[in-house]
DNA sequence: TACTTTAGTGCAATCGTTTGTATCGCTGTC
DNA sequence: GACAGCGATACAAACGATTGCACTAAAGTA
């Protein structure tokens, strides 16, 4: 059917071996037959078949990226990085999403198994038994999550839990509600711990809630009936979906109630009001993280944990406390 | 390094060849023999190596999906929905974003290739050409884009247009701006034949324009200049990015301009004013296309074309023309 | 001239599976 | 009692590449 290797070498008068360095290792074959064999190959529409290269090579040159939830605009930015990144050292990224289901998160793992080099874990919803154990699988980097003993890449939601605290603190609030994400999630439990180290205010916490608009929206009755008038939501979805449930129960921002979100994706840049959040350094996250697991691949693994700061950007969702 | 299925033949005392028929051809293999060997499977960690297993069948068990942008909140349903139907016939996705890029679309096509029985091809931005020539190397089912002899999986964008006219016509505009997206959207094109065709009313085109937020935003200027006071976006992403523009330059939406956009994304109805636009079956293509798809993989392909219908969802950023 | 290098190429094993065919020991049939 | 039929298993040839090694001929060295 397709067109082999072998079908260049009969069609060129070498062996195959000749035409598989003539692509590989041009230094250890004539370069004018190297040029007839490339000609050739080219003119008879050869392409290598990567799986077959992959299985004496051991390398494919792809590496798999797992997320939660595609449709998270946290995402793109990471898996946009990332791919660029790939690319510049001549590798592919596949992503799967794995609907917030762990089942299928583990499930995509095998799959991604000697298929690809080395997989990018985005906020596993995994145990932290399930990821030791796959480990042993294929090489991967976790990202947005704590996991010790292999490398993985962190951004300080903590850092910035605490700023935006000390932000809506400073506003003159004295009653706040955390609305948390998915109970498996490693930023939710950053957040809730910097936020219950806190002493000077109260904080009450709402969830766990679905990280997206729906679970904002969702979450808008529980967060006017806590009291609470300064509010630091899991992430920009929940917190846009929060502050048009607010609207519909009559509730202002910021006149009524602040609202911090965390990301800064782009619509909350677009939004009205325009959203107050804590910047996540997703691009440089992705970049980072397909180093360490190129890096991993083909060395032995670096365990280090890589911590990014984060950045609390002041826009139009939060304002002085009245009272 | 990792266990393969000679290890499980060694140390369960039977040949290679019975190893594998327990896992794929149960019936051929005495009931006692399978289940000692799939329990020492188990007990080695045996895991299948997918690519040597690719080389003899021919087949992946994978499709590749490559988007124009994974960033566009227009992908996530279709992504998920192609995800879940292929997960339904034992099929895995990967996914890949071209950044709009046709140059690295095809270089995605091509590593693809053998790799995956197929793929779907989304809002392509290759010339036909190229297309017609890729597909020789591998299946493909292009979805949001004519393509003459393939299967193709298509939203009516163009009717979808003509009722958003109406719309507008209905309302008392006389004068529309039609806010058009990237150069090689075919659904862009779609948009302005449907609104060339229209002779009731006065339509200008504005662009061709990045499909986004931004995209939208910028052309609020020459949307204030065009003197229109309905508008069609290519997208809901830039029918949000203009209404943000508009109020920048002091332009309400409905009261002083309409605006419709298309897509009916989470965002547009979380948005203020919600946004009136037409529905695209994102999540149907996503199934269809990949039915379609393992349809073509092994059996001959069907050229035929799928049409399905849009729908117009009228919400608050349309309202009726003052003069 | 004889010997070592070296460049260029061919040979064949290998990667981990699948699968068509051969083998073998039974059972059942006439 | 010879043989067909069959269930269960082994053998070996693929699949499409890569790669260590062997070989040849020409070039360099003393």
């Amino acid at each position: 059917m397709a067109v082999t290797i072998r079908d260049v070498a009969e069609a060129s008068g070498v062996h195959v071996s000749t035409v598989s360095r003539a692509f590989s290792a041009p230094h250890l074959v004539n370069p004018e037959t190297r040029t007839r064999v490339l000609a050739i190959a080219e003119d008879l529409g050869y392409r290598p078949n990567r799986a077959a290269r992959a299985l004496t090579t051991g390398r494919t040159h792809n590496i798999g990226l797992i997320v939660a939830d595609i449709a998270n605009p946290f995402f793109p930015p990471l898996i946009k990085a990332a791919q660029a990144q790939a690319r510049l050292r001549d590798y592919h990224v596949f992503v799967a999403d794995t609907d917030e289901d762990p089942q299928v998160e583990e499930d995509l793992i095998q799959t991604f198994t000697k298929q690809v080099d080395g997989v990018l874990l985005c906020s596993p919803r995994l145990t932290n038994r399930t990821i030791e154990r796959l480990r042993e699988e294929v090489p991967f980097v976790v990202v947005n999550r704590r996991a010790k003993g292999m490398p993985t890449v962190l951004m300080d939601v903590g850092r910035g839990a605490r700023m935006a605290i000390e932000h809506l603190t400073a506003l003159g609030h004295r009653r706040l509600a955390l609305v948390t994400g998915p109970s498996g999630s490693w930023t939710s439990k950053e957040m809730q711990e910097a936020a219950a180290a806190t002493s000077e205010v109260d904080v009450v916490f709402l969830g766990p809630n679905p990280p997206t608009e729906l679970g904002g929206l969702a979450a808008a009755t529980d967060v006017v009936a806590s009291g609470a008038t300064g509010v630091l939501a899991y992430n920009d979805l929940v917190a846009i979906g929060l502050i048009e449930g607010l609207a519909e129960r009559g509730k202002e921002v910021p006149g009524d109630i602040s609202v911090i979100g965390v990301d800064d994706i782009v619509p909350g840049r677009l939004s009205r009001p325009k959203l107050t959040t804590i910047a996540m350094p997703t691009a440089a996250a992705g970049r980072i993280a397909v180093d360490l697991l190129l890096q991993s691949v083909d060395s032995a693994a670096t365990a280090a944990a890589t911590m990014l700061e984060t950045a609390l950007i002041v826009r139009e969702s939060t304002g002085k406390a009245h009272r």
